[in-house]
DNA sequence: TTAGGGCCTCACGCAACGGGAGAGTCAATC
DNA sequence: GATTGACTCTCCCGTTGCGTGAGGCCCTAA
């Protein structure tokens, strides 16, 4: 059991930082002394890491939280996807420091420029990433051969971690066509329920996705009609009905 | 001129941000409409880029302003150590990478641990180090006042930093002893080259040093009589061709 | 002339802490 | 046993960098 100092030396953070998330119920040491001293034992120290590591991708901490306290958080898959995602910050580092050469090399030392950078090239960079991976997806998604290009961005995941995914995917849809097929209204606890796990798992799965891949909340099925289209091949009715419960469900929660 | 929108779109920031940087004095717009609208010039969105830089950079706004509106900024300059911190904060991210991949190797896909990471290795990379690299810098820089000076300065390198700059610096050095031990002529091609690349390393680790630290171009031998006597100690007659060098390659550049 | 963008200025809100103030705790030392 | 100094606690206010309306003007196009 280490106390709120000593783990604030060790993870070189603050000790209101530490206090911070305790107050905001994001990391609770695990024990308290008999002066009321915070305790913190090894595996607190475990989660602070991973909350860095989210705090490092710019996660909100509320998302944070969320993410860490879904039941069926899974450490190794969070690892997996947060290794993923420094990858690509660093590579847009890689893209502004591109960028930066390019307006360098654009002026010459006494600051005179040599030959203006059109406005668009001078911010052809800046990672406003939401914005730049919408377009990309569309870009790429509106191809024909996208399924091929997607080949890409799945080859991060081992095949184990695919077999995985597939079994939880077809467990919770299989509960969601479960509940649709008996007539359930979208409304109904149980289908928010069905409706939420299979959020969380899509969280869980594909939470660095293009929007346009992306099944989130209640925006997915507007976005993906591909991915619509193939749910209700199988089971006609279940995407409309899964909107209508992912709605109900938000206004639940 | 553009109008905020315009420049809103292009720069993929906010309409508010822009206002906002109005507000705070750090980004006026040249010149207003009849109706009052915002209009911006070309010079302004160099301005916008720049600043876009130093927030990558994590620069707090008022210091952008501050070094902005400083007498003496050089753009080209700034862009320069832009250059050299992006860099950084890409080792820096780097490190990160390093730490996960420890982490993931640590447990096995079904999240059992395999071998349990010690506390400290738990956070050996999280952006960090002041005290242990501070030690290091005593040591080897002794306690004088270039080292006081220059202590906040090196304490933004990471310890993997430092390795991987020890490294770089030992291969340049060890090809600059090579050519110099055959007796090259210090204005020779492969000596300029040597020098050269040693002067790109330089630039790349201590660009914003202070200049008694600082290796640059052909000032650092006049400034820093230790680094002298050690070049010399390891390689007698080194640390005088190179200055010959040095100046071969700049008459040469 | 009316609708629909785009723009304006307040003005309040929010996240993620930083930084005290005032007070208890704990081990070592006088 | 009393004091000292380092460590901790709980409020609670302050700050940065915007987000997000509210209410209202400008401007073109139908």
């Amino acid at each position: 059991m280490y106390q709120i100092g000593e783990v604030a030396t060790l993870a070189k953070v603050s000790i209101r930082l530490l206090r911070h998330y305790d107050e905001i119920g994001l990391l609770a040491p695990s024990g308290r002394s008999e002066a009321g001293y915070r305790l913190y034992a090894h595996g607190d120290l475990q989660r602070l890491q991973q909350i860095l590591f989210y705090r490092t991708l710019e996660f909100p901490l509320e998302e944070i939280k969320r993410l860490m306290t879904a039941p069926g958080f899974d450490r190794h898959a969070a690892l997996l996807q947060q290794r993923e995602l420094i990858r690509r910050k660093a590579q847009e580092l890689g893209a502004v420091l591109d960028l930066l050469e390019h307006t360098i090399a654009g002026i010459d030392p006494s600051g005179q420029e040599k030959n203006t950078m059109s406005t668009k090239e001078m911010f052809e960079v800046f990672p406003d990433m939401k914005q730049e991976y919408q377009d990309e997806a569309q870009e790429r998604w509106g191809n024909t051969d996208a399924w091929k290009q997607s080949a890409a961005r799945w080859s991060k995941y081992t095949r184990a971690d695919m077999e995985r995914m597939k079994q939880e995917m077809a467990q919770v849809f299989g509960q969601l066509e479960k509940v649709f097929a008996a007539g359930t209204r979208p409304d109904a606890p149980a289908a928010i329920a069905a409706i939420e796990a299979q959020r969380l798992l899509s969280d869980k799965w594909f939470y660095d996705c293009p929007k346009e891949l992306h099944v989130k909340g209640t925006e997915w099925v507007a976005r993906d009609e591909r991915y619509v289209r193939n749910i209700d091949k199988n089971c006609p009715g279940l995407a409309a009905w899964m909107h209508q419960a992912a709605k109900a469900n938000l206004t639940a929660g």
